[in-house]
Order: structure tokens, then sequence, then C-alpha cells
DNA sequence: AGTTTTTATGAAAACATTTGCATTACTATT
DNA sequence: AATAGTAATGCAAATGTTTTCATAAAAACT
């Protein structure tokens, strides 16, 4: 008889201590003024007794929305994302949505699976990053009838809506910085492209314009590494002590820059006077450290706004249409690289 | 009649697809042993052909588990944060959960919000940051019957579970490596303490160690910062530009640790030849950074992923007690301090 | 061949809500 | 005073599953 736990407390407990039928709690709730504000407060004053919480996977039975979002990511655990993912967060958040995440650690497979996940559980929308999906994954979500957007990735004809920036082009500005500063020995510090179109894009928007500059990779100097300031900075340094290094290093992004400045400073190599550097990225920390970062700026924080605004307003039914939205990306000049007028 | 879209599916579209009753196929999905092989088999094809996809709403409905596990952070854009949420995810993604997450950017209220958000979605479990929360939310959580885990906070005493590192012993070792080598002019340079009990018992276990060893703490030398690099780095800059400055620094983490490394380069100050400086988490690239970040290691990784199995085995009732884990810190000596031999 | 056991399936109740429709009790209008 | 209109509420059906119980069919025993 007394109200301590244990009685499970669903919308009948409300009713009962309030002296009313469960249709006028439930109305109490959905269409406040339908219902007497004296009533009102009888039931209001029950569910706070009783520390009711109304359960949305019964109200989700109705065809009303879950209320949640599904977001999938390669990995949380990195500057870039963890911008974005903020961003997208307070931007839903503000629509009153609550998020479910999954990381895929760059494995279609398991995005796939985490998709399936999010969709029985009926997410009412659908976030991912960039636009290499495995086909299953695309029929998937076309298949459901809920919007879904894809962050990072910028292209007019992409297959789903995108908010993002031209990649190849962040690609084609850090390229063209370092070769109009007279750069020709350039190498190349990018991720694994395989399952990445960004980096893929960025990469190919480099390569496009070293070789319009008639310049040509040695193959030496075009090296891998995962995402990460440990590898980046150990493969840096292996290229930085061979006999012959480069005058300048282009970094698919700003993460393998700092491993290239951690290595140079290793290395006693002066930064910008020993060996220029340009990033990809712009992330927090590019532009504090010492020297200050070169690098192409991606919007993450904007990106993640607009994408989370953009879903929400499609899931509420304020925004209809698909939608392809490319944002601004611009060079920033800083400290780390330098005009070189060597022989070639 | 044609089986594409509109048609909604669910479990009775599969039933008829198949030529069963829909106990068969819910039975299929959860005691395949228990029905035929080839009519599992019909149903399996008629769910592929359909493009079914089960509703976890509904099911949550039974009392059957949701398969969600709310985690809430104070913010998800930041080293340390970023780390234990990826070791969390990846740690309860392995035992099937989905993960919920918001952040409420150091708002207790907020995080209020939230966590009753993740309750109407009736997740099996919850998760939080450090053991600084309203009253309120204390009592929310003890008044559902579903586990809780903080992590990063550790005490014999906390009113969850929790599984993290001694806060304390770590701004205590911090703070004797530094009285250790002979450093009395001392400055610190800490986050805001409030609701943020991490930061509050590290600067605590610094004061009780500078007090023990008869140094004062100089007010223009105790400063704070909001956790971001350039707002560290500006205060560093500050501090060090002034007449008189410290001859090592301590912070209360080691992204502000990082932005008195690049203040100091800025105000040309070689580490550790003119300045000492000490950190505490070890975050992602401390140890990359030249000179090598000397800190607190706290094991961000593991916490998270042994915070996420406990509360993974506490929902599947694998474990039962709470549990109270807490971490081995060690101070890592990298380059960043050295003995300090001067008159004080 | 008859009986028991096992295997496979279906009917219907249960889960916690929302909502359309019906009903009651007022208030306003004539 | 009778009627119409409105405000407030309750009843019951519906939502998409799972599960208990009952039943039918098949297999294994006598």
């Amino acid at each position: 008889m007394s109200d301590n736990k244990v009685d499970k407390v669903d919308i009948f407990a409300v009713a009962k201590r309030a002296n009313v039928s469960i249709s006028t709690v439930s109305r109490s709730f959905n269409h406040p003024e339908l219902v007497n504000p004296t009533t009102r407060k009888k039931i209001d004053k029950a569910v706070r007794k009783l520390g009711y919480i109304r359960n949305r996977a019964a109200q989700t039975m109705h065809g009303i929305r879950s209320g949640t979002i599904g977001l999938v990511v390669p990995t949380i655990d990195h500057a870039i994302f963890a911008e974005v993912i903020q961003a997208f967060s307070d931007s839903v958040d503000a629509h009153g949505f609550t998020i479910m995440i999954a990381s895929h650690g760059y494995d279609l497979e398991r995005e796939y699976a985490a998709l399936r996940k999010f969709l029985e559980h009926r997410v009412d929308g659908l976030a991912l990053i960039g636009e290499d999906h495995s086909q299953e994954t695309y029929e998937l979500i076309e298949r459901q009838n809920i919007p879904a957007v894809t962050m990072w990735n910028y292209s007019e004809t992409s297959r789903l809506s995108c908010i993002g920036a031209d990649n190849k082009m962040a690609g084609v500005l850090a390229a063209q910085h370092l070769v109009g500063l007279g750069h020709r020995d350039i190498g190349l510090l990018f991720p694994p492209t395989k399952d990445n179109d960004r980096a893929r894009d960025r990469r190919s928007g480099v390569q496009k314009t070293l070789l319009n500059a008639g310049i040509n990779l040695i193959p030496d100097w075009d090296v891998e590494s995962t995402y990460s300031i440990a590898d980046a900075k150990s493969a840096a340094q292996r290229l930085l002590r061979s006999p012959q290094r480069p005058s300048g290093i282009l970094c698919g992004n700003d993460v393998l820059a700092m491993g290239v400045l951690y290595a140079a400073r290793s290395c006693n190599l002066d930064i910008p006077q020993d060996l220029s550097v340009v990033g990809i990225g712009d992330f927090k920390g590019s532009s504090e450290v010492e020297p200050g970062l070169t690098t192409v700026r991606l919007p993450a924080w904007e990106i993640g706004r607009l994408a989370g605004n953009h879903l929400s307003q499609s899931i509420t039914g304020d925004l209809t249409n698909e939608q392809r939205v490319g944002c601004d990306i611009v060079l920033i000049e800083r400290g780390t690289c330098k005009p070189h007028f060597g022989i070639s």
C-alpha cells in the first residue's frame, strides 16, 4: 500500500493516485490544453510523488516519433570527429532529440550492423560520415522512410543529403600553397584511403595539382600513416632522417601534420626554416602550436551544426527536400611554411 | 498487393508472406531452436524480401531490456572524454548494447535533464563522469532499478559504483615530482573546480603537498583556465611574461599543459631549461610532443573499458554487487622537467 | 495398433501507452 | 425552461511485439 518502489509506477498508478482515468493522464502530458487546470495539478502532484517517468517505447508504438537520431562515425576518439559530434549533438539536442551513437573503426560491415541496430530502435533519422558506405548500407537507408544525412563530404551527385566540404578542393588548396611557395620536393603523409572518401578526395586533389605543376611524387616520399599522432611522428621521422628529404610535407589532416611538427623537432629541423608543413582540417590546437600550423580550414563545428539542424528539420517536417551544402574552405597561413628557392 | 514500401512491414506482414502465424515468426527470432528449420528458412526469406526490421520499442514493452545504455559526459569534444567514450562504447558494444549519449557542458541541470530523457527511453544502465551531481540527479538514479556507474573518479565512499582513479593522489604525485626536483616557485594552472570533483581533488592533493613542503602559493601564480588549449596558452603567456615567473608550472590536465608548452615556446623560453612543466592525464599526443610531457598517467582507455564491462555485466545479471575500482596511476617522467637549484 | 512423448505451431492475453468516440455536466442562448 | 453548444472526462480499441497455454501432428515406445 505504501508508495515506495517495488509497485511499478506506470500511467495506471498515476491515474489511480490522481483519481482520474489513464486517458486523462495521457492527455495531460500530450494535450494539456484539453484538461482542466485543477485536474492537471492533481496529476502533476501524483506524478511527482510517484516519480513517474513516461515510457517512450510505448509511445513509439503509436507511430509517434521515438525522438532519437542515430549517428555512426568511424571513430569518436579523434580531434576531427569529436568536434563534429559535439556540434551535431548540441544541435539536435536543441530540437529535443536524443542521440544514439556508434563507431565502426573504418569497418563498413560494422557500420551496417550499427545502422541496423539503430533502425530496430526506430530512430527518426540517421547521420553518417562521408560517402564511402557499402551497397547494402545505402540500400538499407533508402528502404526506410526516414531522413539521412552525411557529414564531412560534399558533392553535387551524392546519393544522400550531404553537408560538408569539397575535400578534393581542400587538397588542391593545400598543394597550391606549397607549390606557389616554390616547393618542388614535396612529401605526402596520408592516412589509408580505403573506405575513406575524404582522404581519397584530398589526395586526388593534391596529386592533380602536383601533376599540373609538373612535379612528380617520389615513392619514398609518399608515406602512409594511420590516423594517430604517434604513428605520424614515427613515419615522419623515418622520412626526415633519410639522406634525401623533401623541402615540404603535405599532410592529409592536421593530426598527421602535428606528428610531422614533432618529428621535425626531434630531428633538430627548424620549421619553417628547414621544412615547410601544411595540414588539412584546422583542428583544435593547430593555431596554438608553435609555430602555428598552416592548414586548410574545414569548419567542423559548422558542419555538425548544420547537419543537425537539417536532419532535425527533415524529421519534424519543417524541411522536406534533400539538400547538399558545401561549406567554404580556405587556406590559413600561419607559421609552418616559407618560400623555397632551391635547385630542384 | 505489391511488396514495395508503403504497406508497413511488421511481424504480420512477415507471417503472412511466410504462411505462418506471428507467434512462429517471433519465436524464430527469439528461440530459433523451437522452430522447424524449414519454417525458419521460409521466414528468413520473407524477412529479407520485405526488409523487415524488428521493433525494439514493442519488445521493450514486455519488460525485455531495451538494449541501450545512457552515457552523460561534460563534453565530447575533448581529448580526455573522447578516449573514455570510445573505450566505453567499444566495450558495451561487444555486449550488444547501443549507446545513447548526451553532453551537458558542466551544467548539472542539463545533466539531470539528459538523464530523464534516457530514462524515458528505458535505458538499461547509466554511466556518468565523476561524482559531482545534483542532489536531484542522485535521487533520480537511486529511484530507478537500473545499474549506474561513474567514471574518472574513485573513492571508497562514493554514492554510486565508480571506476576511475584517485584524483587527489594524482595531484600529490605531480606536486611531489616538482617539489622533489627542488622547485619552490611553483605556478598552478587549473580549470574551474566548480561542479568538477576531478579537478578539485587534484588541486587539493597539490595544495596539501605544497603546504607540507612549506611552499606557499602566490596568488598571481595560481591561474585558472577553461578547458581549452587556446585559453591555457594565453593564460600561461600572461604568467610567463610577468616580471616574476615560477620555475615550474603544474597543470590540472594535459591539455592545459600543452598550452603552457606552446606559450613557453612563444615566449622563447626553453623547456625544461627555463621552465619545468608537469601535467595530469597523459592524453594522446602528450608523449609525442617535443620534449615529451612529464605527466601523471590516468588510464582513460582502461577506465572506459572496465566501466563498460562492469555496467554491461550488472545489466545482464552476471554481476550483482556494486563496485569501486581504483586504477593505478603513475608519474611518467619525460622531458619537461628538470632539477632546480635556485635560491628561493 | 494403441499409447505416450516430443516437436511444431497457433490463439489470445499481456505489455504501457494514445486517441477516436461517447458521455456527462456545465454554460450560454433563446 | 428548453435547447444548443462547449468543456472535461472515460471507455475501449489500437499499436507491434512476446509468451503462456492449448492443440495438432509426428515420432517413439509398448
